[in-house]
DNA sequence: AAGTGGTCTAGACCACTTT
DNA sequence: AAGTGGTCTAGACCACTTC
């Protein structure tokens, strides 16, 4: 049979990307959840009409951008934060010596506020919008290490309190994808050296002065929707930022 | 005709790969060098003996790996450092205001030295083999804004000059593939705030304790040869250190 | 027109996991 | 044994670049 052409966008796009974008919208519709497996290859090449080759190519691409994740014998799964394999992915501290470990989290601020116009532009929501301010220590063995500052759209996590964070040392985007349906999938960061003011140095029991890493991050869900846009402070004395270039 | 079963590893490795492999050995062996044109795929898959589109296989992953470089209609290509593409891979700095550019270098020492058992234990030589140390500063838009210190195999480049980088304003990368043949393809970073000291602080133009990024790189060859050992002192009053987690 | 990479199909068979 | 993803093939045709 000749190749099926469709509707085909102005500037040409091939089948695969067509139906690399049903499956995203099927993830974005929640139609199948983090941690669940999704249909077969066999089964969506006849719910999408095309060879069981094309949609593999498809899922080629989502297993390659981390949304979907493959395991042979058993089948393709929506990936989730809550997986150790995706645990370290968008936590970079590590400890100079020994394992890479989650750390303890403790809140320090907790409210719901009106969207600042940097805030607003950033996440692109209006100036005065509802949004979710946290302000947290985090603590690896006991030491802690990193002061964070988050800002979220409010419309997206309504039913978010602090008692619900509270003590946790469950990842911090496991719990909003579970409990929010919210799926970070990508984050920008931009990373200067800065001096600990008083407040700061206060909370991470060192001088004022000490150097820290200031992260700046915009995580961004589905369609490179911005959701969250956080400041870490990171103490480097006995951890450091771990990067690979390709 | 049935699948060609070849010399197969004790642990199963597809066809794919081995091609993989034999494609990155003349890369390594210089068969083709970076910016040239390697042979197209069916000429592969003839030399090979298998399918083209397990030629094709092969190539994806080296695209995927950065390695090679497809272009539509032309070819596939070793990829180089002396492109634009590739420019922004390892040079990470970028100004707050602005587009990317790349910087212009100062060398402040160059010298022949045996290694140090640190220096050695990375580069995976012996302890006082022999070693390039360069100390260079980057000036972005005339500002000095990195000191870096690198540490280079002293066999691997040996006509390497302080008068061949003299007021180079090209990749350094570049000029390591071109002059000598090694080829840069992955590097480790581990990122620290520290504070600088009397002699940093002399070459940035800022006071003695200002906060700057201390980056220490390690990088890699083929094979996961490693080739370089970097630290890099960063000044990011104007510039940050750009990253995306995926 | 010819040559390159890019897409799509259909079918066979392999490797891994579960029943 | 059945179901999943993984590999490999052979052939057709499309899109892009160059001659």
């Amino acid at each position: 049979m000749p190749t099926a052409a469709r509707d085909r966008a102005p500037t040409f796009s091939p089948l695969y990307r067509q139906i690399k974008a049903l499956i995203v919208a099927s993830l974005e519709a929640l139609e199948w959840r983090p941690g669940d497996m999704i249909p077969s290859e066999m089964e969506l090449a006849a719910r999408f009409k095309v060879s069981q080759g094309t949609v593999r190519k498809a899922i080629d691409e989502l297993a390659a951008e981390n949304l979907l994740v493959r395991r042979q014998g058993k089948g393709t799964f929506v990936a989730s934060h809550g997986e150790a394999r995706t645990q370290f992915r968008f936590l970079r501290l590590a400890p100079d010596e020994g394992e890479p470990s989650y750390p303890e989290s403790r809140i320090i601020e907790f409210r719901r506020q009106r969207a600042a116009a940097e805030v607003a532009r950033v996440l692109d929501l209006k100036s005065g919008d509802s949004v979710v301010y946290l302000k947290r220590v985090l603590l690896f063995a006991k030491r802690p290490s990193v002061v964070d500052e988050l800002h979220l759209p409010g419309g997206l996590f309504r039913g978010l309190t602090a008692e619900r964070l509270a003590e946790g040392r469950a990842p911090l985007y496991g719990t909003f994808e579970t409990d929010f349906g919210v799926k970070m999938i990508r984050a920008d960061e931009k990373i200067r050296a800065v001096a600990a003011d008083a407040a700061v140095a206060q909370l991470l029991e060192v001088p004022t002065g000490t150097p820290l890493l200031q992260v700046d991050r915009v995580a961004f869900s589905y369609g490179e929707k911005p959701v969250e846009l956080r400041r870490g402070l990171y103490l480097t004395q006995h951890h450091h930022y771990r990067n690979t270039l390709n």
